[in-house]
DNA sequence: ACCCAGGCTCAGCCGTCGCTGAGCGTTTGC
DNA sequence: GCAAACGCTCAGCGACGGCTGAGCCTGGGT
């Protein structure tokens, strides 16, 4: 279950507009985001979307596809009705139907569902980062020697390069936002994995497994483990 | 069984709606938590509880997800019909069955029965400060020289680093927030071990041993024994 | 059609933790 | 001053949590 995140305490870095007819992914995103530090409003079908964001100007809006009124893309168009800007990340089935995603338009994005909570708010950072050149958003992570560069999806421990796949570089990316912080690895599961996987978190002792072996291999040691709590990345000392 | 706490005479920290069907679990929980400086009502069944919370607005329940009529997390549904946010600490059975609980409602969380008093209020508080934005109750405690920071679940005495177990990172936490105060063997039994436990006292007697040879074992002492009555954690007197 | 990388599960091993019981020292009460 | 109660420490055990290597399955690329 998800637990503690940043972000609280400070400004909101933006407001979101988030839409799904679903309730519970609608609350799962609006909570999520809310406490990644967004000020976010949520609405369950087209119509009520395009209202708010009349009302309320997001920065940005999170959009299902899938619609019970009407078309997440029609939704989009009536957004930017008289050309205004309004960058958009589409939440989209993973079946054959991501082809209408062609439609994007510049500066868009989208992720498929089932998603994970921390590809949906790095593809909102990405979003909100080129659309208003928001240099604030830092791509760049470090710890000691191990630096992550999420626009470059580039690794490296000790100046060296570090090939990762796609669930250990959003494992360490994770890590890597929340050093210093214990996570569970129920939060891991939830944060980092689909929302609807169903397995135990065995899989992500292994994962950590993994990590350990590519990027952790080299005095000092940056992943720790808490018995029976969960696990740290953070340099010695502090 | 539970005796002085803190919270008593100021106003009430929030108000909880405590649902459990087992008498005992209930009234422990009630009796508990109202010394913590809650405002507390119980229900023992899912439909009192959607009635009361109807009636009364409480700012959290915490929520047994075996109840004899309704589910728990049917009960929550309901407690949230017309998008009314109201933030749940379930209370789960250790089994298998925890996966169950992932995955359902972000702002959430849980605790696995048997728990513990101590974890219970601190999930409890750990979702209070989330969803009202209740900011900063400092993860971090501090007598003299020793520092033990919640969030990062490090503990230092005089600026090293020390390791704990669990148990006893929980019984430190305990002595903390109780710091300057006299508990009894029995109150740490209650707080600090599950509440199914049934071996006797020298258990702790044992594990204060292990703190302090961990972290007391340099001036000034900081765990006192008081014969007869219990310990105290305070800094000495100037 | 094949191969390979990635995702996941499983099971065995190992270390640690939690608890108990015994022995010993210290304090208290008579 | 003595005995009983209380508290401290240590050793030992059973159990659990976490790590990792092996293996299966899937999907994508060649």
């Amino acid at each position: 279950m998800a637990e503690q995140e940043p972000g609280a305490g400070r400004s909101p870095e933006a407001r979101l507009l988030v839409v799904d007819d679903e309730p519970n992914i609608r609350e799962l995103l609006s909570a999520s985001l809310r406490y990644s530090g967004f000020e976010v409003i949520a609405a369950s079908d087209g119509h009520e979307a395009v209202a708010l964001a009349e009302r309320v100007r997001p920065d940005l809006v999170v959009l299902d596809v899938m619609l019970p009124d009407l078309d997440g893309f029609a939704v989009a168009k009536r957004l930017r009705a008289g050309g205004r800007r309004m960058p958009v990340v589409f939440l989209t089935a993973r079946d054959g139907t991501d082809d209408k995603v062609h439609g994007l338009g510049v500066g868009d994005d989208y992720v498929t569902k089932p998603f994970s909570l921390e590809e949906v708010v790095a593809r909102i950072r990405a979003v909100l980062r080129r659309t208003r050149g928001d240099l604030e958003l830092p791509s760049r992570l470090q710890v000691a020697d191990l630096v992550l560069d999420e626009e470059a999806h580039h690794v490296e421990r000790a100046g060296q390069p570090v090939r990762l796949s796609p669930t250990e570089f959003k494992l360490l990316h994770y890590f890597m936002s929340n050093a210093g912080r214990v996570v569970s690895k129920a939060q891991i599961l939830d944060h980092v994995w689909n929302y609807d996987f169903g397995g135990d978190a065995g899989v992500v002792e292994s994962y950590v497994s993994y990590l350990r072996r590519k990027i952790d291999n080299v005095e000092p040691r940056l992943i720790h483990t808490l018995r029976g709590v969960g696990y740290v990345l953070r340099a010695p000392r502090h």
